[in-house]
DNA sequence: ATAATAAATGCCTGAATGGGCATATGAGTA
DNA sequence: TACTCATATGCCCATTCAGGCATTTATTAT
């Protein structure tokens, strides 16, 4: 029972929300620095973020040399699937940001893979032109 | 995205988590006292979190004369539907204390309503009975 | 009117929480 | 070696939170 208490727990954060929201939507891994960038917060409130996420069995981590990448852990029963059917079910007028922002950071893969690191210049120039198109 | 947030922070408290449950699993509205008997916690401590339930938009009271019964919103999109079927697939053998008390509990109602307060003689004889067939 | 009872609330305290800032870790690179 | 960069962490502060206890509110029964 306080398994499932903490994994709401780790819900009930609407940074953390976001996080989870951006990985239920893309379905696959993310860096870390792609999730700062979409969701346009301070590194380290994303970093601490993630550990909680991480304690309450919602995400793993797979580091790759300097880069470290999220995706998340789905199985165990129905529990979760139900649960990220809930999330996924969230109206995109209210997340919609995010995931415009991480669209357009994905852009800047290389073989499927993230190769530039927070808040790049390439990242300032395509946020720009977000803004100036009205997209975020 | 605050207003999901603070239903998954409702379904964060063990205490809450488990009053949920309950409604979730007997579908029907439940007596506050038919609640606090299931759960065995103090009057106090499940009229409060079923407060919070009820601000998250989670619950919803009618009242009876002095009677309270609380049910689920279920309403509103997919959302609360793949919510509680979440909490639907939690195990059994972690919850089954509270359901197994909350259905001794109901054959103390009269024509499906609950005529008994908390914590009285008769519960506390039916408690006694489940104890020593270890039920509970 | 008074008592009894179902449910809600006010106050207190110790513990946990999230954000901000600075700094540390650890891996690639010059 | 020294440096850069991606990520993580330690410390501080203000706020929130859950539980316990006493009390209140509201409705029914005597």
């Amino acid at each position: 029972m306080d398994k499932f208490a903490l994994i709401f727990k780790a819900l009930s954060d609407k940074t953390r929300l976001r996080i989870i929201n951006l990985l239920v939507q893309f379905g696959k891994e993310l860096c870390v620095c792609e999730i700062v960038d979409s969701l346009d917060e301070p590194q380290y409130k994303i970093s601490k973020h993630l550990k909680e996420l991480k304690f309450a069995g919602l995400v793993e981590e797979k580091k790759e040399g300097k880069w470290v990448n999220y995706s998340l852990i789905a199985s165990e029963g129905q529990f979760k699937k139900f649960l990220f059917k809930a999330i996924a079910s969230i109206p995109k007028d209210i997340t919609g940001g995010d995931e415009n922002r991480l669209k357009a950071r994905l852009f800047l893969r290389k073989n499927g893979e993230c190769v530039v690191g927070l808040e790049s210049k390439q990242w300032k120039m395509m946020l720009k032109e977000l803004k100036k198109e009205r997209m975020i």
